[in-house]
DNA sequence: GTGGTCTAGACCACC
DNA sequence: GTGGTCTAGACCACT
């Protein structure tokens, strides 16, 4: 769960976003069981306020479930998985675009640099 | 001048980029003058203080000089304009990636998301 | 910490001396947490504004370290204190002798000068 | 002349200072004609009403003296030369001083660093 | 009019 | 309470 301190961002939405970034690359299963805000927040090293706040947001986004007792989970909802993965996906892309095109960047020129990082990019710095 | 006043990124921080993706897009060269801050702070219905910060913030990146009571100019360095342009973009195409990755979605369909988006983005719905 | 509120010299980049002064001195230690910005305005007789543009001048220079809601602390690196020691001793010195060679005054007489002052200084007028 | 128009200390003020200087050094002479503010101002890159505040400044310190129609010139006192000449140069020495104590610096070290620059602070950058 | 500092006070997110 | 942004308005030095 990466967590950046220093963004804007609010910490409880990151934690909202890492949740869901989490189900779209199958480590979490509509279903699962998610740690309890206490448990989540000493392993983020969060106050457990913020994570209250992170799981509202999720139960409010009908994200998750909680059963009084027993815990938070992620909805057991089969669809769930792909519309979040093609929600948060297009949302990239066209912030991606956005992005580019304020730069005066045209699309034949975004695909070739998004070619060239991926083949390079990791390799310096 | 594009401003969100909803985003959690602070306005200063978005002036600033607003001038650097004008620079990169050529609708601003090296050498010009900015607006004064009082100016800019009527065109853009935002306090001059926090037009202020943002051209310190330009004028600490070294983006911009300052003369004392003659206003505020882009660099006259002509590297910048190509140092800018291509610095954004190289971060605008990681943060796709890391995204992109964060999502669990492979090089091959990223590339395709963003063709696919490129040619019929605008139907939307 | 002494501030002057005459000087030509802005109260927030006094401030900032200050600190990296107390610092030299031993009296702050790397890793120390230094006032909230209200609780230094209220001490110092200034702005609480005024001391966050002091605190944020120097997270710039990468004097401090901020965690949310706990405060500013001296970044916690031992090297910082030689570091910003040598770094003000040699600024004051190199000073020293530009303003003493733009009076005409030869090294000869620099150190005499000084010596004269630092045996009878106390002694004026 | 050098003036540094991003210091805090008054551009007129740093003028004085400059004349004063060349006065110690013995490239002003006390009788000498001073360049008309006009003048002067082209020269620095300068308002004409900064220098002339300079030259007001000047007068009122009893350094210069004006003569209606021929211009003005450094007051034609011998003695004004040594006299200022120890005087900036007490202060020099007495800013130092205090600089470097507010450093934790002591008066050996004071001397030790004054040498050392002196004999080897040119050849580096 | 231009850059720049300072004050005063509101409001927000996080601890 | 802590860092942080924003507004509003005064005041200053320099052009």
């Amino acid at each position: 769960m990466q967590l950046n301190f220093n963004s804007p961002k609010p910490i409880y939405l990151q934690m909202v976003d890492e949740v869901k970034k989490a189900l779209a690359r199958g480590e979490l299963s509509p279903g699962d069981k998610i740690p309890s805000h206490k448990e989540r927040a000493q392993i983020s090293q969060v106050n457990p306020n913020t994570v209250m706040r992170a799981y509202q947001e999720m139960e409010r986004e009908g994200l998750t479930e909680t059963l009084r007792g027993q815990g938070t989970f992620i909805k057991n909802d089969p669809a769930i998985l792909s519309i979040i993965r093609s929600e948060m996906a297009k949302s990239a892309v066209e912030q991606f675009i956005v992005e580019m095109r304020a730069l005066g960047i045209e699309p034949e020129e975004m695909a070739q640099l998004l070619q060239d990082t991926l083949q390079n990019g990791p390799k310096e710095g």
